[in-house]
DNA sequence: TTTTTGGATGTAATCCATTACATTCGTAAT
DNA sequence: ATTACGAATGTAATGGATTACATCCAAAAA
């Protein structure tokens, strides 16, 4: 009955009566209503699909988290998929948009160029975070990751370092360009040239990062700093140092990238680039609720504040 | 129109011909199917609810990760929510299920007794992981806790300690009152006194590990050795320990539980009850997509196996 | 040739909530 | 007392896919 639809959304030209009524048998009848009905009618799934690479990371459980948080505030949930950087996945999970199943997504992979997938003229809710692609038409929320990286590795060199390593990730991602890039103009700017030897590409995990160290550590010449584009990576590549009976940073300084939780329970504790990742979160949610709501608003992208975080991987 | 569904859905009656050209008519029209209306007819949203505390902390991430890969194979989407542990919240994400956006729940959140929430009677989908209630209707999939526990502290006894803590969470958790039987049994087989001041009752996150070490810490009389029902507790209270300037395990031995993967990048690495936790996330997954095909199988619990990982934390 | 049979296709009901529009009713204005 | 108006309620169309059932047609059987 109408009514009863009234009711439920509290629409304002249902008298006092009637609405008790109506409410007592909902009670009686323990009614629940069907969203799938609603959601067929209004054309709306109220969720959002959010595409992480893998949820193991803390560094995007933390920016999940924001996105949840806002998300919830305004109705929406959250659909959550692991996309392990499978562009084919993500296509498939792309679909759920397509077919009305979310409303629109957030994508933290890097893998995948969006403006690609979407193609011409569609204009689908996407927001990407973290990662884009240059020149993207779809709006990002990100940091400036080559500022940071100059700064990182401008730490090291102050502290008097000239032999400086990087373990980064896969440079078909634009943060891992961007870091190197980073990482490259410091050098330059205090004339230490840059030595391939000293450079790593691999991926975020753990054994990564501690598989790379050793590599480091193997070769005649040693670094004696290591710039890590991730938390995860550092703390493998202080596991390595620790097989080899180095010490941190006496023999060895390490930078990480990120600020997840742990990197200030290591020992030692890790310097690191905050990325502000919670915030990004929100902010990312809350423009893809914006552009939900003003589809043809024009969305700008937004670059938030990063900070280098000092501590004892780089300063006994 | 009829047949269009039949093309799409693999009907088996539809001539080679008109499939071939509902399919180019498809393609020509760029039609995307409207799986709010499938939804509606058939009344299943394939979704699966997830419920957990927290994202951040990786145990549940890894859990996650695998009810996600077997959701997948069968063709299900999950829908992440986080409660903290809210009742409240967990009452409101319930509705998901009674509202048909989600076809059934796994539940690892130990705050909400589900056979309270669920009501007599009504026989929903769900599936509790980790924790659940003493007596539950609802089949759970865990580890045995009591044992588990026992294993650790008796790990710590016969390495001649007898002075041993215990950093708990929430008494109202049966895993943690089952752990802390576990502990209990042990000091008692071996004829250790329980002391009061060395138990205490916290939160998960680091920062309480640290702080629950340091009031031990700052006792007249000093336990030799933590045991803590979680790997971020014990990586808080390594935390703690270092500051304090002992060291780990010679001055103190730490035992965590969890075996997250932060627990081997540790330093030194960290002692701890492995469970299987990605195994856990595909029983649960397994048990409840087996439920909703057969909703009127009765299901059985199960208890996974557990395992004691010794590493430097305990052992130098 | 006529009837039967079964496969392919079309028609229309269905799932459920929303909402434009129609109707009713009570109250205020004339 | 009668009209007019607005508030409250009811009726029916709508969204899109599925599916029971009806219909159609061609090939096989009589």
């Amino acid at each position: 009955m109408a009514t009863v639809s009234r009711v439920l959304n509290k629409h304002p030209s249902v008298s006092l009566k009637t609405r008790l009524k109506v409410e007592s048998v909902i009670q009686r009848l323990q009614y629940e209503p069907n969203m799938l009905g609603r959601n067929l009618r209004i054309s709306q799934s109220r969720m959002l699909l959010i595409l992480v690479p893998s949820i193991s990371n803390p560094f995007y459980s933390k920016i999940v988290q924001g996105i949840e948080d806002v998300a919830r505030k305004h109705n929406y949930n959250i659909l959550l998929c692991t996309t392990d950087t499978d562009i084919e996945r993500e296509k498939i999970y792309f679909d759920l948009v397509k077919h009305k199943l979310a409303d629109g997504v957030i994508s933290m992979d890097p893998a995948v160029d969006w403006d690609d997938l979407i193609g011409e003229g569609r204009n689908y809710p996407v927001i990407q975070c973290c990662e884009y692609s240059e020149n993207s038409q779809i709006p990002y929320v990100s940091i400036d990751n080559r500022m940071a990286a100059y700064k990182a590795v401008k730490h090291l060199i102050t502290l008097g370092h000239r032999k400086i390593a990087m373990i980064n990730s896969d440079p078909r991602f634009l943060y891992a360009r961007l870091r190197k890039e980073g990482y490259l103009k410091a050098l330059e700017e205090y004339g230490i040239p840059y030595r391939e030897e000293w450079s790593i590409h691999t991926d975020l995990g753990f054994e990564s990062g501690q598989r790379a160290m050793r590599a480091f550590l193997a070769q005649e010449d040693k670094p004696t700093a290591v710039f890590c584009v991730s938390d995860t990576l550092a703390i493998g590549a202080l596991k390595g140092i620790k097989e080899e009976g180095l010490r941190v940073p006496q023999d060895i300084a390490v930078v990480g990238f990120d600020n997840i939780q742990f990197a200030s329970m290591m020992n030692p504790t890790l310097t690191t680039v905050a990325q502000p990742m919670y915030e990004m979160g929100c902010e990312a949610a809350r423009m893809l609720i914006h552009k939900l709501n003003h589809p043809d608003d024009p969305l700008r992208s937004v670059i938030l504040d990063h900070e280098l975080i000092i501590r004892e991987s780089t300063m006994g």
